[in-house]
DNA sequence: AAAGCCGCCAACCGCCTAAGG
DNA sequence: ACCTTAGGCGGTTGGCGGCTT
């Protein structure tokens, strides 16, 4: 890889001196930079440039695929479109059940969190956070960042997550595991209502810790990490992707911030007031 | 059918850090 | 040691499309 990349540079500038002189002798309007949506020219003008030499390097990139657009642009076009097995697409449960668990250990490190969910990116799972978990928590007049709403997501949502994965009848075996982690005494499918009806005397949860390592091991016994080798681009709009975890009734593309589940969220946080 | 609203997402912006001169 | 540049990251925004009225 490391050697792929030196050798990808060294190609670049010896491209760049072969356009050097074009560069240069640019009129101002030629150094205009682009700014805006990515036209399928664009998209295949930097695909190719980078098939060809490889990435990094964006400034010089950009110049020698002769594209006015800046270095970051091009970086990120590529890493979060262009690049090979990016997925889009709706976020399977279990990916959202990674999210919130990862983000609950290290916050806002999109990058890292993406990190662990190949294919995706730092910014769609940004996007998701923001769009989905952040409305949820106005929704429910929550602080995002309050201990009131981590605990929540930590004690009632991810183990309604985990109920509603296996509710698709898929991934039972990690589930259990999963189960096994979260709360060695109860059972999950009845901790959503009973054990996790509060989030006071959830304690145990957090000393046990971790949803995490059952998430994580879990995304990679699915066969994850492997990059899935599936190259296609979802063109916009669509949400099918071939993913270890979308099953075949799509469900695993469904939004877990369904009306019902706030409402039993709700429920539960007024409890937590009452105590 | 049209207008307004809202959610989603692609892309930009600004800041920070690391590397190189 | 300082300055410059590139790359990376998180926050923010603008536009598009779908939904509602």
């Amino acid at each position: 890889m490391e050697m792929e990349y030196t050798s990808s540079v060294h190609m670049i500038m010896r491209s760049l001196s072969d356009c050097g002189s074009s560069v240069a002798n640019g009129s101002e309007e030629d150094m205009e930079i682009r700014k805006g949506p990515w036209t399928e020219e664009e998209d295949s003008a930097l695909l190719n440039h980078i098939t060809t030499y490889g990435e990094g390097h964006w400034n010089s990139v950009a110049r020698s695929a002769g594209l006015k657009r800046s270095g970051k642009s091009c970086r990120l076009r590529w890493l979060n479109y262009l690049r090979p097995n990016v997925r889009r697409g709706n976020i399977t449960l279990e990916e959202q059940l990674l999210i919130l668990d990862l983000h609950s250990r290290w916050g806002n490190r999109w990058s890292k969190i993406a990190e662990q969910l190949p294919g995706r990116t730092d910014n769609e799972i940004k996007n998701y956070w923001r769009t989905r978990v952040v409305k949820q928590a106005k929704q429910l007049k929550c602080d995002v960042n309050s201990k009131q709403f981590r605990d929540a997501l930590r004690y009632v949502w991810m183990p309604r997550l985990m109920e509603q994965i296996q509710a698709q009848g898929r991934s039972t075996m990690c589930v259990s595991q999963a189960r096994e982690i979260v709360n060695p005494v109860t059972s999950v499918s009845t901790a959503s209502s009973k054990s996790c009806s509060s989030f006071s005397g959830c304690e145990q949860f957090q000393a046990s810790s971790s949803v995490s390592d059952s998430c994580v091991s879990y995304y990679s016994l699915m066969g994850s990490g492997s990059g899935a080798g599936s190259s296609e681009r979802v063109e916009k709009g669509a949400t099918s992707s071939s993913t270890p975890f979308e099953p075949e009734n799509g469900f695993g593309g469904a939004d877990f911030w369904t009306d019902e589940n706030i409402w039993f969220l709700q429920q539960q946080l007024a409890d937590d007031d009452h105590l």
